[in-house]
DNA sequence: CTCCAATGTTTACACCAGAAACTCCGCTTG
DNA sequence: CAAGCGGAGTTTCTGGTGTAAACATTGGAG
């Protein structure tokens, strides 16, 4: 990994940035948005492969970059696991409350709606939400305490109360519920990637009849 | 772990396994169950390390054998994590079964303490449990499949028929409901073990809390 | 008693995480 | 405008790991 080139303005990396081919030709010394680049890389990597080996070593070499280099802007392999965990978080925040304006005033259909993004999410994200609940990501007393990794919550809680002021979920304490919510909709979700949830084992749509438990156990 | 004795007759070995002595005088070439010992000791470290490494030649070395020797018993290390992971199903089986006869009559009740059977097994084996739902063990695919790993289930779908049969659940595909309770308690062990499950977060006790909802959401 | 196959050991290779020392170069400062 | 400082990248090095191959040992079959 060489550089040959010298004098390129350095406001123009983000343009290259796209382009993955290490054009080695005429890259200069210094990356630009080497954090960035490496962030975006290792995103891709999780996205794509299915066998969750993931080498601070290998998204160097992606990123066109010694193995050293990432060492300058995360203090070991697990920080760059743990910012990956909360950009999965700050997604599925997004997800949820992109969801919750989407749905019909119901706030039944809320919540399923909310539920439903919940599991697209880890469907289509597999390998980052496992990330996001692994111990390699700094572990749980790191990252969950994080504002950033409890948002989701806070989304489910605020729909959670409007259908206790509207009367039509019992009346209980809200954490609670939020909290019964998010461990089937969590459990779902990791089984479902597990391959569990097929029909012999589980019934015919298990997903959307364990949610229709969930909302029985919540409503009125 | 190691044996001192020499010329012994290999039906003594399971009785010395206890000794954790390494007296390597002498000791005998062969092991005479290292396949056996490889999974003790491998289940040791499961049980103590809170950190979740597991090296191989670690295991290796506390069972007092070269790093190779593993790779006699076990084609690779997943292999050696996905016995470990079926035992851990057994167990699990085992405690839920215990639970399930343990119980009081009603439906309710054993539902319940299979339930806290459950958490109690993932809170007292949280390294384990992990590995019983990791991708190093061999991944969902070869290992959930395994009737083994299934067994657990079937135990809960034994009480719930009967709780349909006494009327007391609502009336639904089984697997339907089995799944349910399995993702809400699964969630809720994944969740505990994050240690995201606090006042904080998700009120008081919320396990049981949760519980209540799920139950609620099961019985007519 | 002899030989074999199963079980352990040694050696070797490729890879990884991380530390240390070095190099490059954009920027501040005299 | 010319040092030169310090952040960003590189090379090199040290353990440690999974796994393969060749070698050693030994209990038991013929």
């Amino acid at each position: 990994m060489f550089l040959l080139s010298t004098k390129f303005s350095m406001q123009t990396w983000d343009t290259m940035l796209k382009d993955a081919m290490p054009d080695d030709a005429h890259r200069p010394y210094h990356h630009g948005d080497l954090r960035r680049a490496l962030i975006d890389t290792a995103m891709d990597m999780l996205a794509q492969d299915r066998n969750w080996q993931f080498t601070l070593r290998e998204v160097a070499r992606r990123a066109g970059v010694s193995h050293a280099a990432p060492y300058k802007h995360f203090p070991d392999k697990s920080a760059l696991l743990a910012e990956l965990s909360l950009i999965g978080f700050d997604r599925l925040r997004e997800a949820l409350v992109s969801a919750r304006t989407r749905a019909g005033a119901s706030v039944r259909d809320t919540i399923i709606a909310m539920a439903e993004s919940y599991m697209d999410f880890a469907t289509r994200n597999p390998a980052l939400y496992r990330l996001m609940f692994s111990t390699e990501a700094g572990g749980a007393s790191v990252i969950h305490v994080h504002e950033r990794a409890l948002a989701p919550l806070a989304a489910l809680i605020a729909v959670l109360e409007r259908g206790q002021t509207e009367g039509v979920l019992r009346k209980r304490d809200v954490r609670n519920q939020a909290a019964a919510c998010w461990a089937q909709v969590h459990g779902l979700a990791l089984l479902s990637l597990d391959g569990l949830l097929v029909p012999e084992n589980a019934g015919r749509q298990p997903v959307e009849n364990a949610l229709l438990v969930l909302l029985e156990g919540l409503e009125k």
